[in-house]
DNA sequence: GCCGTTTTCGGCCCGACTGTTTTCAGTCG
């Protein structure tokens, strides 16, 4: 068992545990252990067997022994034991809006209610709102709460969260009673994936604003509406809460709000031991809990309240929990990309497979946007699906880009398309000849039909990153977010390949892919793997998606040395040349 | 269940909102 399916037990079990009335303290403790092996950069299995589980932060006796068993034997008698003694409709209840581990332990208790379907069956009895401690809300809440899991998913991507979010952060901006706001939470972090979006605002006047921002237009349902926060459901079933505070309390407020939990909880520890007490209102002089405007230490941005706990800035991208207080101790954060630093993308489409664009418009639209270089990267015959090119037309097609980029030489522009293939990866090798590869500028090579065995999958991409034409791997996992799980693929030895063979590693910055995921790349980085943000275009828009990618990139801490495409094209082309050098 | 220049027990981050309660429990973030 890898360390996410370990991580994926050991939350249930927490779960589990909470349903039972367990101490919650001890289920956290699972949690907490699940979270630790999520940010694993090594194998667990390598940690399992030289036995180091208790190097962990949160592993003591009880931990180690359940992953060690789980690693070993792929199995835990104690889990089983506790999922078999709890119906498993109990966990699919949890995740109703309102209904926690209390209520579903009650509601299991005196009605016997095991499932969602029986639960809607006894709201619809009327039930529920005569047991003790619930009422006709209660019950009535249960039913829309039922109703719109039912319709909208509870789990967005980025891109999605982003859209909707950013007009309504303009319109906050454009409110005169606001003083300052942000987006917070996982957006602000730049998450993959998020759950709900975050609004945070400064004003003298919470009133006014809250009532302006349940008025705008496109919000489904109004959720809660208080003094300080409202919560309302987005027209395309996206959550989004508001917070107001005072422009004194703001910096504290974001800086809670933006999370994460794992990384808020260091800085509240690190407050207390400075004999401080931290919470979204203030960083108080005081060890008990307190609101004197007196006691307040002064802040008035984010970067204050990390000065005043020993920390340089630490970018939102960065507050994970995931070794950011260990390198801002030694003033050693890294100085991260930013998305203008890249000078282009190196794998893309045009209409010769399945893109939708001309080599011309292609160019034309790069070469507006400033981008000094933009490589073309079709899909190799194997493709069929996606209009895949063979030999004959890769070679026609390297005429029409020297055609095009005569047109820019003879302008006296510096910019050029880049010849390329996304080739793909077989399994009795790579889909074109090693002569074609080498007549190519950029050579990408994927995987499209992986294997269910996973050994195989990993020996097809190791091979593809010893041949001496494949400057990089694309869509390593091969995931679709909230969509297709990654291939059975061992990523760590992948990316021990690319270091030892000096293959580079795409961050593809289509927002429905993010691959590599941003977890691994502190690996790969450690190892000397270059990464290279490619936007996967199909069509001129997805140019923006460089953005995106970068913020993932940022994630990853990755710096602008780190990224191959943020050289210059003279440069750029130095680096191609280097891995191919060594075939001769 | 974990942890310890407050170390082997007694804490563990903490505040807002809701609905049910007439002083608080449950849930959420």
């Amino acid at each position: 068992m890898d360390k996410d399916q370990v991580a994926a037990i050991l939350v249930e079990i927490g779960t589990l545990l909470e349903l039972k009335g367990e101490n919650p303290f001890k289920t956290r403790a699972y949690t907490n252990g699940a979270r630790t092996l999520e940010g694993l950069t090594e194998p667990l299995e390598k940690i399992v067997a030289e036995n180091r589980l208790g190097e962990l932060k949160g592993f003591g006796e009880a931990l180690q022994e359940k992953v060690t068993t789980l690693v070993t034997t792929g199995r835990l008698p104690y889990y089983e034991t506790l999922k078999a003694s709890l119906p498993p409709g109990l966990v699919e209840m949890l995740g109703l809006q309102g209904v926690g581990p209390k209520k579903v332990k009650r509601l299991y208790d005196e009605l016997g209610i095991q499932s969602i379907e029986q639960l809607e069956a006894a709201c619809k009895d009327n039930k529920i709102a005569v047991l003790d401690g619930f009422g006709e809300k209660s019950q009535a809440k249960i039913l829309e709460a039922i109703a719109f899991r039912r319709q909208f998913a509870s789990r967005h991507r980025l891109v999605d969260a982003l859209v909707v979010a950013e007009p309504v952060l303009e319109s906050l901006r454009g409110h005169p009673d606001v003083i300052r706001c942000s987006t917070a939470g996982s957006l602000r972090r730049w998450k993959e994936v998020i759950g709900d979006i975050d609004f945070l605002v400064s004003s003298k006047n919470p009133t006014s604003v809250i009532e302006f921002f349940v008025s705008q237009p496109g919000i489904h349902t109004v959720m809660a509406k208080g003094d300080t926060k409202a919560s309302v459901i987005l027209g395309d079933g996206i959550q989004a809460d508001l917070r107001v505070v005072s422009d004194v309390e703001y910096p504290f407020a974001l800086a809670y709000f933006t999370g994460s939990k794992e990384h808020n909880i260091v800085m509240r520890q690190r407050a207390i031991s400075r004999g401080l007490r931290l919470n979204e209102y203030g960083l108080y002089r005081s060890k008990e809990e307190t609101r004197d405007p007196a006691l307040r230490v002064e802040c008035h941005d984010e970067k204050d309240i990390f000065a005043e706990l020993g920390l340089p800035y630490i970018t939102p991208e960065l507050r994970e929990d995931h070794g950011e207080f260990k390198a801002g101790e030694a003033d050693a954060l890294p100085r991260l990309v930013e998305w203008t630093d890249l000078k282009g993308s190196l794998h893309n489409h045009s209409n010769w497979s399945d893109g939708r664009n001309t080599l011309e418009d292609i160019a034309a639209q790069m070469h507006e946007l400033g981008l000094e270089y933009w490589a073309i990267t079709d899909h190799s015959r194997a493709s069929y699906q996606a209009n895949g090119l063979d030999e004959a037309r890769v070679r026609q097609q390297l005429k029409a880009v020297a055609e095009v980029n005569k047109s820019y030489a003879d302008e006296g522009s510096d910019f050029r398309l880049l010849t390329g293939s996304e080739v793909d990866i077989l399994k009795d090798g790579l889909d074109f000849p090693d002569e074609l590869l080498a007549e190519l500028d950029v050579v990408v090579a994927s995987l499209h039909v992986p294997s269910s065995d996973e050994a195989e999958n990993t020996k097809h991409f190791i091979r593809a990153a010893e041949n001496p034409f494949v400057h990089m791997l694309g869509h390593l996992s091969g995931r679709l977010l909230l969509e297709r799980d990654a291939y059975k693929i061992n990523q760590h030895a992948v990316i021990d390949a690319c270091a030892a063979t000096g293959t580079w590693i795409e961050l593809n910055a289509s927002p429905y892919r993010f691959d590599l995921d941003w977890r691994l790349w502190h690996y790969a980085k450690d190892k000397g793997v270059k990464c290279v943000i490619n936007c996967d275009a199909h069509r001129l828009e997805h140019v923006q998606w460089l953005r995106l990618g970068t913020g993932i990139a940022r994630k990853g801490w990755l710096t602008k040395a780190d990224v191959i495409n943020t050289l210059p094209l003279a440069k750029l082309r130095e680096e191609l040349a280097k891995k191919r050098a060594k075939a001769k």
